[in-house]
DNA sequence: CTCGGTGCAAAGAGTTTGCAATCCG
DNA sequence: CGGATTGCAAACTCTTTGCACCGAG
């Protein structure tokens, strides 16, 4: 899989042929059931909603869009701690934020408040890690476990 | 499984005493596999070693040693990126720190420089988070990813 | 003696892969 | 038309479980 980099495009579909890949019903479905939620979907819930688009599609194709669409920096995948993948559009209408994960149902809850300081020193960290590790700095995973209200 | 809180206890062997746990051949492997290891190991590379000074030892009872320790706070089960678990002992020499994870190779690098700010604004954060979002925070996660000084 | 602990084999769960058929452009 | 994409089933990997035997205290 080419690593890609097409900056600029505005719709994912330009994005994919841009990259030299091609918009499917599959995509397409995937791609809507992400920005349509909300919530953090594993693979398995996004194939039960992209299903209802469209009948006919496999857990294999979502499993592979969402691989070409992490490598194209679209949707990030997150760890909630039980052992399936959970996904996010990179760009919904949602900025920069973290999450708050829980520990007993493992719900996954955004937050970005009070989020400018923690970006700052962020940033600072990156710079002086960087440096001393000789570590090309990517990106970076907050996180916060506890208990949440529901489940208190 | 009992969730133990028995504090003070000088050595693993008392913990797990304490915890109306038993101490066996098998345990004490792992244990003495862990506290000799700088690396993040994963169930099966304990598995390895922990052959090595017990060759009798199956990998069911690394992994349910694994999750005892975890439950007793004495390890902490790492997410490295690759599916497997890695983990470290929560009380081996090194203090408080966080991790610099290698996209390319999921080696985990500790680090705890600089980390006086970043502990300073995590306890802000947690203070905040578990006001308003009503969550009992337990711990926290911080990751960079990128790349290592070895894959680039 | 009592129960917790063990190894083994088998089961699970999530994800990936091989392949022939299909579809995009 | 040519190569990218797909669904299916099978393969894989890591982890967990059932069970009969073993052994710590």
């Amino acid at each position: 899989m080419k690593n890609c980099e097409c900056p600029g495009a505005e719709k994912l579909h330009g994005r994919f042929r841009g990259c030299g890949y091609r918009m499917t019903a599959g995509r397409e479905a995937v791609i809507k059931v992400l920005q349509e939620t909300q919530e953090h979907l594993s693979a398995d819930e996004i194939f039960s909603k992209a299903r209802v688009i469209n009948p006919d599609i496999g857990l294999t194709t979502i499993y592979r869009t969402l691989e070409k669409l992490s490598m194209m920096g679209e949707v990030h995948k997150l760890d909630s701690g039980d052992k399936r993948g959970r996904f996010e559009l990179a760009n919904s209408g949602k900025g920069h934020h973290h999450h708050l994960v829980c520990s007993r149902c493992n719900r996954i809850i955004d937050y970005d408040d009070f989020i400018d300081d923690e970006v700052r020193l962020l940033k600072e960290m990156e710079k002086k890690l960087s440096k001393k590790y000789n570590f090309a700095i990517s990106g970076h995973l907050i996180q916060f476990y506890g208990v949440c209200d529901k489940c208190k």
